[in-house]
DNA sequence: ACCCAGGCGACGA
DNA sequence: TCGTCGCATGGG
């Protein structure tokens, strides 16, 4: 029996849906149950998290602002969602995604979790991912694990992290979390600098390309302006965008209109 | 048996 | 700069 402290209405539901938010493919680690209570952890906080009578609440240790944080609540969707609508097809992209938020997730988490994404599906990376956290990560509350941090990881070998059946992925891991384990790689600083700088740096590592250094930049930096391109978003751009198609065009919050385009395409 | 999954890096042209 | 291929693993 799991008990915590309060539970509080974060915010009308209108501006957060935990639905499309916990299943628009930026994060690994919420799941509903059968009456659609999210459970999941962040930064090491467990919660509960539910919509109801048109509100949102969450149960757990962590203050209200922190949670105001993790939704990025400060940030104005309306109004960003209107400037991306001098590209057509962004109309029901928007009108099918309203209510999606880009989380402020902890940065070697994202990092550490799109490195494992790659060439994988969503079931079997979420799968590989709390492995990584019952076998290397805290038990917060009984049965519930945090994400283990970069300096945990970067004092195992490749071959401890058999147990994941992650493959070629295990030894990026391991470097990775070494880097960021030595200071080598700032992660924290990478938020302050470009998204292009950003983007940079974490390319730098081994098993990182274009694409995982997007979405850990995105997801993990807070860098709002990047657009990760996966198969997915290539199979959108070629179908609803014309030749030659810049995403530059979306400005500062390209990464919120390629989730909604991405959302759009995949329809969970 | 094949093919693919929110890719990456090495290689050859 | 471009296409191609191997890389572990599991599910359809």
């Amino acid at each position: 029996m799991i008990i915590l402290a309060n539970t509080i209405e974060l915010c009308k539901e209108d501006k957060l849906n935990i639905t499309k938010t916990f299943e628009c493919g930026q994060c690994f680690r919420w799941n509903a149950d059968s009456a659609g209570i999210y459970r999941g952890i962040a930064y090491s906080h467990y919660a509960e998290i539910y919509s109801e009578a048109g509100s949102v609440y969450v149960t757990s240790d962590a203050p209200k602002d922190f949670w105001e944080y993790y939704f990025a609540l400060d940030t104005d969707y309306d109004k960003i969602d209107k400037s991306f609508l001098s590209v057509d097809y962004m109309r029901e992209c928007i009108e099918y995604g309203k209510g999606i938020r880009i989380l402020r997730q902890e940065p070697w988490e994202a990092l550490c979790s799109f490195i494992i994404s790659q060439c994988n599906n969503i079931p079997r990376i979420k799968n590989i991912v709390s492995v990584l956290c019952r076998k290397f990560g805290d038990e917060i509350l009984p049965g519930e694990f945090a994400f283990p941090g970069a300096e945990k990881i970067a004092g195992l070998t490749a071959e401890d992290l058999s147990p994941l059946r992650c493959g070629y992925r295990a030894p990026y891991i391991i470097n990775a979390a070494r880097a960021v384990d030595s200071g080598e790689l700032d992660l924290e600083m990478l938020k302050t600098v470009s998204a292009n700088d950003a983007i940079s740096s974490l390319m730098k590592l081994n098993g990182v390309g274009l694409k995982v250094a997007s979405c850990a930049a995105l997801y993990g930096l807070c860098q709002l302006k990047t657009f990760p391109v996966d198969v997915w978003m290539k199979k959108a751009l070629k179908a609803h965008f014309p030749e030659g198609f810049d995403w530059h065009i979306f400005g500062d919050y390209a990464g919120i209109a390629q989730q909604y385009i991405f959302f759009n395409e995949r329809k969970y």
